[in-house]
DNA sequence: TATTTGTCCTAACAGTTGTTTGCGAATGTA
DNA sequence: TACATTCGCAAACAACTGTTAGGACAAATA
């Protein structure tokens, strides 16, 4: 037993369909009896798979947050310049997404719905991150290679509000590959529209 | 009887409250017991001011909606290059929502709660609002001033992106005003981070 | 004074929520 | 063959959902 269809154990397709029905209609408002619809299953079915609700969420954001945290480290290794580190932290987190655009909606949109001490882990991770990218904008203005005039927390929300809402709009079937919008992203978000 | 504290209307207090209510909670998890709590109230007595939970959804989408738009019809009817219009509607659109930042959260995030045909309607609205900004762009690609070698749903999406997830992040009472914030958030999209 | 309007109440409704229990059937392993 | 595991079901649970009905009291209006 255990079908395996398409390499997913049937707990993973659970979590992927439950990520789908999260990110179209919220959390919150995606009842357990939907998703079982949209499995073919009855609800209480769901409970031999996963422990609760909260469980899908949880392992949703966490494995999401542990990738994002793996891409950064990557970049954080490497030599450079801010400039170049910035792009490269934003190219990676474009990959990280695209890889999962579906849980990245869920996990950008659904995570305040975390419970308990769930939710404050959770942010501990995400504002980590955010420092993370904030030194390297730091970095690059003490350096001189960006201006000093703007404020750096402006900045840095700046750029992960581009970031993280792509996964809202973004077309994974459309003439722009995931590398070309990370390229671009971190063009328009570095250079900036104008030409120089 | 209607004894309008603070100039608002009891109808108007019970869409105030709400909105923060909806915006801390998002609008699926709370509950008008929770709403009605928050009064001092029981729920059925918000019934006396309001037709349903969803009135209070439409009230707010459709009237930052019509701020928006009304902001940006003053930037469209000044003269001026792309990037001057685009810097003036970018520094208008930040000061419709530092006027209610509560309601500008719920417009952002809850308005996919809306049924139809009012979702159709807003959506409607909405994909407007960005295309007069993408045409801005696209003047400014077309003059010269503007890259052509990015993407103009990426840069207008982007664009949207940083503006919208302000209301999540800025707080009033820091030291950055409303208006510093445009201007900043304005440069920084136009021109980036980079000193040129 | 009489009447309307605004505001809130208690009680109740029908439906939905996440979840548990106990069971059965099929599949894989010994 | 015997056994364990996986996967699913029906039925039920207590709690919660938005909302309605019908009434009470006070302030504003006539």
């Amino acid at each position: 037993m255990s079908e395996t269809i398409g390499n997913l154990s049937r707990k993973e397709q659970v979590i992927r369909k439950a990520a789908e029905l999260f990110k179209e209609k919220g959390y919150a408002a995606a009842s357990m009896r939907d998703l079982a619809q949209l499995l073919g299953i009855e609800a209480a079915s769901l409970y031999s798979h996963i422990k609760s609700k909260e469980e899908i969420l949880r392992s949703l954001c966490f494995d999401m947050a542990a990738e994002f945290r793996k891409s950064l480290e990557e970049v954080e290794k490497q030599p450079g310049s801010a400039s170049e580190k910035l792009r490269n932290g934003i190219i990676g987190h474009i990959q990280v997404m695209a890889k999962d655009l579906t849980a990245s909606a869920v996990f950008m949109n659904e995570h305040r719905h975390l419970s308990e001490p769930y939710l404050r882990d959770f942010l501990l991770l995400r504002i980590n991150y955010i420092n993370r990218f904030k030194t390297i904008i730091e970095e690059g203005v003490h350096t001189g290679e960006f201006k000093n005039s703007i404020d750096k927390k402006l900045a840095v929300m700046t750029l992960f509000s581009s970031l993280n809402w792509m996964p809202m709009w973004y077309d994974p079937g459309s003439a722009i590959d995931p590398q070309a919008l990370g390229f671009q992203l971190a063009d328009m978000l570095v250079n900036g529209l104008k030409k120089q």
